[in-house]
DNA sequence: AATTTAAGCAACCGCCCCCTG
DNA sequence: CCAGGGGGCGGTTGCTTAAAT
C-alpha cells in the first residue's frame, strides 16, 4: 500500500506550461499569494495541474528576479567549493546565489560546471585514481565488488575527492599529487632492483623478478584489483593495503599470485637460475616482502596506512576536511537528502565550521 | 540536405521531513 | 504520542535544440 497521491494523475495535464497557464498562475499568486496550500492551488485557479507542479513553476520561472543563465565567474566559484564541501544540496548552495534556483544550479553543474573544471586529461589521470581505488569504472571493467580502497565513499563523496584533488593540482603545483618526492620510498632491495636494471639498460618488464613488483597492466587485470591497487601505489600514490589474511592465507595467496602472475616458466628460473647481482636470499626477500600482492611500499604491519592518512599531505591541516568525503558524512549527518535547511539536526557551530573550512578557499577555476 | 549524436534544460517522480489535528 | 498529508528536495527523465558526420 502506497500513500495516496497528491492529485488525481488521470486528470492532471502534464509536460511543458503554455503561456495561459502561467499567467493565470502569475496573477494568482501575485495577487492572493499562495495560501501555503500549493495542492488547493490549482482547483481555485482553474488549472489542471499537479500543486507541486504549480509550486515548480512558480518558485523555478514565475517568481519575481529569477536569472536564468549567463552564470558569473564569482558564481561558479561558490558554486563549485559549495559543492565540494556539502555536496549536491542545491537547496543551500542557491540560497548563497540571490535569483538563483536550485534547479538551475543542478542543470547547470550537471551540464557545464562540472565539465569545465574536469578538462579531458585531468579527467584521465582521476580516473586512473578511481580505478585503483576500485571505483565504479574498475569494477565495471572486471566486475570485483569487494575490497576496494575507497568503497565507503559515495559516489558523490568520490566525485567531491576528484573535484578536490583536480583543484589541489591546478591551485598548488607542487602539491602532494605533483611532487614525487612526496610519494612513497621503495624499499632497499626495491631500489636495488631498478638500480640494477637501470645500470644493465635492461628495460623493466625484461626482468621477471621485477614483474613481482611491478604487474603489467593485463597482468594486474588477470590478478584482480588488489594487485591493481598496489600497482597504483608503487607508482602514484601512497593507498591504504587493507591487510585481512592470516600468514598462511597470505602464503597461499603468495603463491597463487605467483603462478598466475609471473608464471611457473619465470619461477623456476628465478629460483634455479638466481637473478643477477642479487643473492637468493634477497631474491627471497623481495618475493617475500612484496607478499604476492605485490605491495611495494606496504610489505607489512607499520607501513600501512589509514584510509585517510593517504590524502593528508594534500593540504596540510586540512585533514579535517575529508572526513566530509566519507560516507558517514552522507548517512550519518543527512539521514534524508533535505536535513540541511535550516532546521536541521545538525549542530549550527558543526553547519558553520563544515561551511567555513572549503569556502573559504575560494576556488578560482579560470 | 539528411541523419545521428550530444548538450541543455524544464519538468516529473518519489522519498522524507515536519507540521497539524 | 501518532498518523496523515503538504512541502521541499535531489535524482532522473525525456523533449528540444545544436553540432557533428
Amino acid at each position: 500500500m502506497g500513500r495516496a497521491p497528491c492529485c488525481d494523475k488521470a486528470n492532471v495535464k502534464k509536460g511543458p506550461w503554455s503561456p495561459e497557464e502561467d499567467a493565470k498562475l502569475k496573477a494568482y499568486i501575485e495577487e492572493n499569494g499562495t495560501g501555503n496550500n500549493w495542492i488547493a492551488l490549482p482547483q481555485k485557479i482553474g488549472l489542471k495541474r499537479c500543486g507541486k507542479s504549480c509550486r515548480l513553476r512558480w518558485l523555478n520561472y514565475l517568481r519575481p528576479n529569477i536569472k536564468h543563465g549567463g552564470f558569473t565567474e564569482e558564481e561558479d566559484n561558490i558554486i563549485c567549493s559549495l559543492y565540494i564541501s556539502i555536496g549536491s544540496r542545491w537547496s543551500i548552495i542557491a540560497a548563497q546565489l540571490p535569483g538563483r534556483t536550485d534547479n538551475d544550479i543542478k542543470n547547470y553543474w550537471n551540464t557545464r560546471l562540472k565539465k569545465k573544471l574536469l578538462g579531458k586529461r585531468k579527467q584521465t589521470q582521476m580516473n586512473r585514481l578511481l580505478l585503483a581505488s576500485g571505483g565504479q569504472d574498475f569494477k565495471e571493467s572486471n566486475g570485483l565488488e569487494e575490497n576496494s580502497l575507497l568503497q565507503n565513499l559515495s559516489n558523490s563523496a568520490l566525485e567531491r575527492l576528484q573535484l578536490h584533488m583536480q583543484l589541489q593540482t591546478l591551485q598548488n603545483p607542487l602539491s602532494f599529487y605533483n611532487n614525487p618526492s612526496l610519494w612513497p620510498k621503495l624499499t632497499p632491495l626495491q631500489q636495488k632492483l631498478i638500480q640494477t636494471l637501470q645500470a644493465n639498460g635492461l628495460n623493466e618488464n625484461q626482468s621477471p623478478l621485477y614483474a613481482l613488483i611491478n604487474p603489467s597492466e593485463n597482468q594486474a587485470h588477470e590478478l584482480g584489483q588488489k594487485v591493481r591497487i598496489n600497482e597504483f601505489a608503487s607508482t602514484n600514490f601512497k593507498v591504504n593495503e587493507v591487510e585481512k589474511s592470516t600468514p598462511i592465507d597470505e602464503f597461499n595467496n603468495q603463491k597463487n599470485v605467483l603462478n598466475t602472475n609471473v608464471g611457473q616458466e619465470n619461477m623456476r628460473e628465478i629460483q634455479t637460475q638466481g637473478v643477477q647481482g642479487f643473492t637468493q636470499l634477497e631474491i627471497d626477500d623481495l618475493i617475500l616482502n612484496n607478499k604476492g600482492s605485490i605491495v611495494l611500499n606496504m610489505p607489512s604491519g607499520n607501513q600501512q596506512i589509514s584510509e585517510f592518512d593517504c590524502f593528508k599531505e594534500i593540504d596540510d591541516g586540512s585533514r579535517e576536511n575529508l572526513a566530509w568525503w566519507s560516507n558517514d558524512f552522507d548517512t550519518n549527518t543527512t539521514s534524508s537528502s533535505n536535513s540541511w535547511g535550516s532546521s536541521s539536526n545538525i549542530p549550527q557551530s558543526t553547519y558553520e565550521g563544515m561551511y567555513h573550512q572549503d569556502y573559504a578557499l575560494g576556488y578560482n577555476l579560470q
